[in-house]
Parts: structure tokens; C-alpha cells; sequence
DNA sequence: TTTCATATGTTATATCATAACGTCTCCGTC
DNA sequence: GACGGAGACGTTATGATATAACATATGAAA
């Protein structure tokens, strides 16, 4: 797994990959991925950046598939339950997943200039918390680590 | 440093010392803890849980010290500014920081049962977040460590 | 065919947050 | 003492995010 967050990429081959990746998943494990969530998903992978739901919901209306804040949170929920997009806390958005399928708990880096976010392994730090959690007897289910700072291409040229 | 979440302690002791605290290093640095910002850390700090910014605002309201919402994000925002409380983003809530004066980048655990959330120390997982940044060439500014799961008495006895 | 579970569509409203502007107070300067 | 600036506060208004509740539709199971 690698983050695909502040690299030039093959981008129209990776909204391909990610898309069969999750409908292969759902097929497996019985999940319906509806219009409307396949959709979502497709927007959310074109867009390649945190989108706010309201921001999904309107392109969700000028395609006439429904225009009210439900229909986007809960193609949302959907997509985020299965690992298939994430929610920054910090931005109250969404991302897609950069990769679906995989058990992982990512590490967010949002950038505060630009706003590019990139979905980095997080596994080292996700361990690091659950160690200290354990010693707390506090059960870990889901984990938030997020970032916020200058990305390579702000460090370089601020404002 | 150490948490002070899932386990009894001396609160009336622990709020003074953190008050203290605040208003020393404040001496120091020039800041100002007004009236209204020293009040919402006691609130806070009295609860000793996270509190969403309209809970903070109602408590003031029934004092008189002013009943709209900027009233309360702006103090909230001075307390966070300097490291006296922190937002949850999960959340969207804000906690008395347990450590206030040191510089440290906290986790936190959020019982998803009781809603009870416990700082912990986080430089472990944020040494590793930052390690995973750099490897990327972005530049971390502040990191937001979050977990939700079930606290030590839930974990006993869920629901 | 009925029943049930699941998804969708819609209305209405709850919750969280900030822009903008006027006022007050403190402090330093003239 | 008058003036001017900085910072905090108070208020109005509004923006942005999110969900409760209920009606409708659709497909699979009994």
C-alpha cells in the first residue's frame, strides 16, 4: 500500500482499479453497491480530494439522482462502513479509499494551503495508540490519525 | 504525564492545579485569561469530559455572561490556541487539556458507550506519524490522534 | 401473494460554526 | 486630559454540516 496523495499518477487507471477492486469486494461479501453508491464512489475517486457531502450532493442533483442531503450521507455511510472511502474528521469531508480492500488504518496528511490530502499507512502509529491503550484497558475499534501541515509542493512555494 | 480518564481521582484537587497552571504559564507569556476564558476552562475542567461548544455557551448563558455562540467558540478557540484545552473532532467537542504548560501532542480515547474520553500520551504514535510524513516531504504542524472504542467499565459492562 | 428487509426520496429540523460590525477598555502618546 | 490603536466582548445574521422521521419502492424469502 502506498499513498497516491502528492504524486502525479495514471489517475484515469486508478479510478478503474479501485472501482473493480470494490466491486469485487462487495460481490464477495454480499454488499449492494446501488447507483447511487457506485456513484458517490465515482465522484469521490474522479475528485481525488476530500469533498464535503454537501459537495458530493450537488453533483449528485445536477445528475437528477435525488438532491437531498440523506441521499449523499448515506451512499457516504455506506462507502466509509466498508472501507471503501474515509471521512476526515478534521474537514468534515470524505475521501475515496486509495486502497480498498485492504484491512489498514490510515494516516490522514492534510495540507492547510492547499488542502491536498494524502492517505498515508498508518500502521506504525495506529499500533503505537493501541499499545497505549491497552495499558488503559481501553478497547480500540476504530482509529483517527490525522495531520495538518504544509504538503511538498506548500513547503516549497508557501501561500 | 499521564492520563487521567477511566480512573478516580481528587477532581477538586486536579481542577485547581490545573487552573493554576494555566494562569502561570498566561503570566508568563503575556497572554490574557479574562473572565470569560478563565470561566469556560472551570467549566470545563469541572465536567472533565468533552463538551460541545453550545453546552459551554448554555452554562454561560444562565450566568449572564453573554448567550451567543462566538461568545464561546472564541474562548474555546484562545484555550485551544494555547494548549489549555482540545477540540475532538470526532467529536466536535472540546476537553480541559490534563496536561496543560507541557508541550505534547495528545491521543484520545473515546468510549463510543458512555461517551467518556481519556488523554493519553501520544508521542509514540505521533513520532510515528511524523517519521511517516517526512518520508513524504510533508511538513506536520499538528497531529489529531483519536480513538474510539469501549472504555474500561464498558468493556465490562457494554450497553 | 404476503411479508420482510433494505434502499431511496422528501420534508423538516437539529447541530455546529463564523462573518461582520459596533462597543468597551486598557494603554501609550501627544 | 484628549486621542488613537489593539484586543476582547456582545450581538445580529447567516452559513455549513448532519440527522430524525416518514413515505415509497424493490427484490428476496416465506
Amino acid at each position: 500500500m502506498d499513498t497516491i496523495g502528492f504524486e502525479r499518477h495514471d489517475h484515469r487507471h486508478c479510478i478503474a482499479t479501485a472501482l473493480q477492486t470494490v466491486e469485487e469486494t462487495c460481490d464477495v461479501q454480499g454488499l449492494q453497491l446501488t447507483p447511487v453508491r457506485r456513484r458517490v464512489l465515482e465522484i469521490l475517486l474522479a475528485r481525488h480530494r476530500a469533498m464535503g457531502a454537501y459537495d458530493v450532493l450537488d453533483v449528485l442533483r445536477e445528475e437528477g439522482r435525488g438532491s437531498q442531503p440523506p441521499v449523499a450521507y448515506r451512499a457516504l455511510d455506506f462507502l466509509v462502513a466498508n472501507g471503501f472511502a474515509h471521512r476526515i474528521e478534521r474537514l468534515n469531508a470524505f475521501v475515496a479509499c486509495a486502497a480498498p480492500g485492504e484491512r489498514h488504518a490510515p494516516c490522514f496528511l492534510i495540507c492547510r494551503n492547499c488542502s491536498a490530502v494524502a492517505e498515508t499507512p498508518g500502521r506504525r502509529a495506529s499500533e503505537a495508540l493501541r499499545a497505549s491503550a491497552g495499558e488503559l484497558g481501553f478497547q480500540v475499534e476504530r482509529v483517527a490519525i490525522e495531520a495538518e501541515g504544509l504538503c511538498p509542493a506548500c513547503v516549497d512555494t508557501p501561500r
